[in-house]
DNA sequence: GAGGAATTTTTCCGATACGAAAATTAATTG
DNA sequence: CAATTAATTTTCGTATCGGAAAAATTCCTC
């Protein structure tokens, strides 16, 4: 950081800038965040060392016009999208991009699914990545409820549907569904291996 | 983890930033002459020297990102201004055409599409397939604008995407994009081959 | 076109960003 | 809890940024 003792009068640079670095880094540190990535990770697709994304976030450092350019492509977002107001809605021109392997995961026993665009509040859809392990029959969990509509689409092998009040339904690649997701419903993997499907459902009003 | 793919070029920083840093200049210095200022009058109201907004609008340096926040303050404007793209209209005449009503399958010159559950009225998802054919250079039709949200995967192949105001993107098979539909968007096939997309759309206001 | 003032560009050197590797801390496993 | 591995932070030398002033360019006014 610049010295503080400048004799002129004028306004100096470093005030006030800390904390907004400080901001900038949470911001950057979010987005890394929200994809599940480390450090090395991030270093790796921007092709910036550890150490300075490390120092970036941590608001220690002042980075470059072409860093931040460099951290931009590699999480995949424009540039204004770290200096876009905390709390970003669906902002009015919204435009991101997924790569393949870019998001948000969570793993329940025999389901692992993927949120894409985590990084985007009060979407209207939620498109999310899921893979079905193959299963023993034990270990269904419950039906899942919840408002509004849902789409599946089966990208790889095939799923089988339970949905209450029907009968199970036997989905193959390329196959679709589309159904009130307040039905409960729950998905299994109809083979022996896994199955990867795509899910996009409403938002849920204050969900997570 | 293991230690990622090497095989793959680590992104060099320095490689091709400047062009991405002249622009960055170009804006700056446009925001300043819009508000009839010197060098001298912008360094007066930022606190940084003369020779760097100099070297920073011709894309000679790569500023700091305390520089450009002093910058964005001086002038009197977001840090998120810098990379907004704003004169950005172009494709005078084209309009938006929302796919309205009922239909099962339409085609136009490079484009085949075929909504899912078209039964199903009054969804608060559209869900499409479509085909992207291999075409020539001269082939583009307009951009497209409907009100909404939209959803993008790419199921086989390569996608160019399109956007007003956004440089093409290139998308691969499991890559995925979303969206602010009222930006004027277009698709094509970035190879020799078609290509499968899955698209995923709110429902249009007064639409069926 | 010549002089002169205003504005921009270049030069030079101290200050700071940046990357490689070491040191530390956190997470995982036996 | 010790041992091991993963992840983050700190250290330090080098490359680059950034500011003051000189040099060059552009813009007047006559």
């Amino acid at each position: 950081m610049p010295p503080r003792n400048r004799a002129l009068a004028r306004p100096d640079p470093t005030e006030m800038a800390d904390s907004q670095r400080a901001e900038f880094g949470s911001r950057l540190k979010e987005l890394r965040r929200a994809r599940g990535w480390t450090l090395a990770q991030l270093a790796e697709r921007s092709g910036l060392a550890v150490s300075t994304i490390s120092k970036a976030e941590r608001g220690l450092m002042s980075l470059t016009y072409d860093r931040m350019l460099s951290l931009a492509r590699g999480i995949g977002v424009d540039m204004a999208e770290f200096f876009t107001a905390e709390g970003a809605v669906f902002a009015p021109g919204s435009f991101a991009v997924a790569p393949k392997g870019v998001f948000q995961k969570q793993e329940t026993r025999n389901y692992v699914y993927e949120m894409l665009f985590p990084e985007i509040r009060n979407k209207a859809m939620v498109p999310m990545m899921g893979t079905l392990k193959a299963h023993d029959l034990m270990d269904f969990d419950d039906f899942v409820r919840h408002p509004g509509q849902e789409f599946l689409l089966v990208l790889e092998g095939a799923v089988t549907v339970f949905a209450e009040g029907k009968a199970p339904v036997l989905l193959r690649q390329g196959d679709s569904l589309y159904f009130d997701s307040s039905r409960g419903h729950l998905y299994a993997s109809a083979g022996a291996v896994d199955a990867r499907i795509l899910v996009v459902c409403t938002e849920v009003e204050g969900g997570a």
